[in-house]
DNA sequence: TTCCTGTTTGCAAGCGCTTACATTTTCAGT
DNA sequence: ACTGAAAATGTAAGCGCTTGCAAACAGGAA
């Protein structure tokens, strides 16, 4: 193994040593600058900088037992909203001085529970998990360990952790009353995988309230976020439901699946066939029909997360959930059913 | 400051204490568990599940001088192409065992640099970088501290560091000839901003070069990577050079918004106005007319860099660059210029 | 049984930093 | 000039882990 860096990389004591003064005050002029004399200061940072000093994170971590760093466990980064979030998240943890640190899943409850392991391991001081249902193991875990944690893209009432997002069931609901307003009376709704995502479950079922609440009942497909899978999905959904006149759909990527299905089966959107999607990335307007979809504002989200788990780092009980609400996007990719 | 977490988190003493044995005995099921009689390892094995434990990572790293993590500073993760190859990145790295560390910079020079050294202070084993163009000092630095570190999204002949990318130069220019092979002879770039960032300057001047080398000139205009900035310096390069038969665009973002303001403008793409694009994300696919674009493959990337970065941890010296090929993907928002 | 040779373990010294606590300096007030 | 409190600095004890080295042990050969 190579140990050269130790050979190479100055330590406080070498800076504490250019700048004829003890490590304690190299130390205080790095971490407590208000505490050393001004001459001092000056002289110690001359050092710094002349020898390239960069403190040694493990060591610091080691000593004073915290890391400004939070981590974000999430399923993927290639779902534009979370890199959008993150982003957001990110830059407001910037401006505390905090550093994020990113896992990804693959939305499988394993691998999340081990990267949750990992970033504890690595000290976080405090934790960004998109969504509720994961084992309660994890759970145990983290409150014994006494990590502050926060739920992001996710809401719901009497959610007993703090959350930061929104009612994904009330706002799937919302549309799929749009849709019923509109005359729409044979539903469908494709939603993506629910195995261990909440989100797309709490969709799928708002749909189906809503529409048994007007007496209804929707048919369902589950696809992967992806736009091959989407498409094959929404391609079966229309063979084995010709009769729907609109399909709802879990996110913007299946919806834009969707439309490329109708189209393959020779039917026009949306005189033929409306579509919703959810979330309005940048893709919803671009595509043609535009898609109706849903709204939210993923960057405000990103940023009061920061702030919650910035929060929750001086008090750990003070952790306020925050809700937004999501917002219809009227374009034209659904209109009123075919006569 | 809450230190509660020290009386929270088990040690390795305490491990070691439960299963009877010392803690170089623990540390060994953990890191050389073939050192180790089976008897003893299932007992510290029991133990640790028993107690939750999870080593502290900046002790090990501080003790063992390796921290199993890769770092990467990209410019943000909204941009698709960086998502898709992290994504990629990162997955190949945990097969390893290793941890990827992502930062962003904003397309920002000094940002750049800073996450660069807060990388570097966390010990990272290896660096991912974008792009050639920053200041020498950070070159120095990273050489000074011995961080092996890798290029990416970038390859030029006799580049002296070790790259993982493709000739952004060529491939750009490559998409020219296709322009000029098809009789455009008036020719405008739309490209993103070049400062900082040498992939959106080499793509503009490979287009200049292969229009020079025709014997023609090329307009262009600098965008950010905004569908709003987009639509807006297009516009203006439309107005400002309403002669011009094709836009080549230095991303397909910028392509989506150039094909938007043409149509505002009143032109049809393609047959008033040829557009292309580059990188071929999802979107370029998806929207009206489908573009004609470059891909690349930018998962293949993200696991070279991977392989380049973990072997460079193993050999300092070993680093080969990897070029990748640039594929032009014919749709059909660029054709012959009208008549 | 005794000796020798691996194996398996334990001991203890750090890794680079922070931070009580102790000590020295500084400087206002007299 | 002298005093005392406040400000500045130094001393040194760890933080939790790895690892070189030494000690203890096991098991076969003599």
């Amino acid at each position: 193994m190579s140990r050269e860096k130790n050979n190479i990389a100055p330590t406080l004591e070498d800076v504490a040593r250019l700048s004829g003064v003890s490590t304690a005050t190299v130390s205080r002029v790095l971490n407590a600058p208000a505490k050393v004399k001004e001459a001092t200061r000056r002289k110690v940072q001359e050092a710094v900088t002349a020898l390239g000093y960069t403190p040694n994170f493990g060591a610091r971590a080691l000593a004073s037992n915290r890391t400004d760093t939070i981590g974000a466990v999430i399923p993927t980064m290639e779902n534009a909203i979370f890199a959008q979030g993150l982003q957001a998240l990110q830059e407001e943890l910037a401006e505390a001085g905090v550093t994020l640190l990113v896992a990804t899943s693959g939305y499988d409850a394993a691998r999340e529970a081990e990267q949750i392991r990992t970033l504890v391991g690595r000290g976080v001081d405090g934790l960004a998990l998109i969504g509720e249902a994961r084992a309660p193991e994890v759970y145990d875990f983290l409150q014994a360990r006494g990590v502050p944690f926060a739920l992001a893209w996710h809401w719901r009432k009497d959610c007993p952790w703090p959350c930061v997002g929104f009612d994904n069931r009330a706002a799937a609901a919302a549309m799929a009353e749009r849709a019923l307003i509109l005359g729409h009376r044979r539903i469908a709704m494709m939603g993506g995988v629910t195995r261990w995502n909440d989100r797309a479950a709490a969709r799928i079922e708002g749909v189906r309230q809503a529409v048994a609440a007007a007496g209804g009942a929707v048919a369902v497909a589950e696809a992967e976020y992806t736009l091959e899978a989407a498409t094959e999905a929404a391609r079966g959904l229309i063979r084995s439901h010709p009769d729907a006149t609109v399909i709802l759909c879990g996110n913007d990527v299946l919806a834009a699946g969707a439309v490329r299905a109708a189209r393959e089966e020779g039917l026009s959107v949306p005189r033929d066939l409306s579509i919703a999607g959810f979330d309005d990335i940048e893709l919803a307007r671009l595509i043609d029909p535009p898609l109706t979809t849903v709204r939210l504002p993923h960057r405000r989200m990103g940023q009061a997360i920061a702030r919650l788990l910035l929060g929750l780092r001086e008090d750990p009980d003070g952790g306020e959930s925050v809700v937004f609400a999501p917002e219809i996007i009227e374009r034209s990719s659904m209109g009123p059913p075919r006569a």
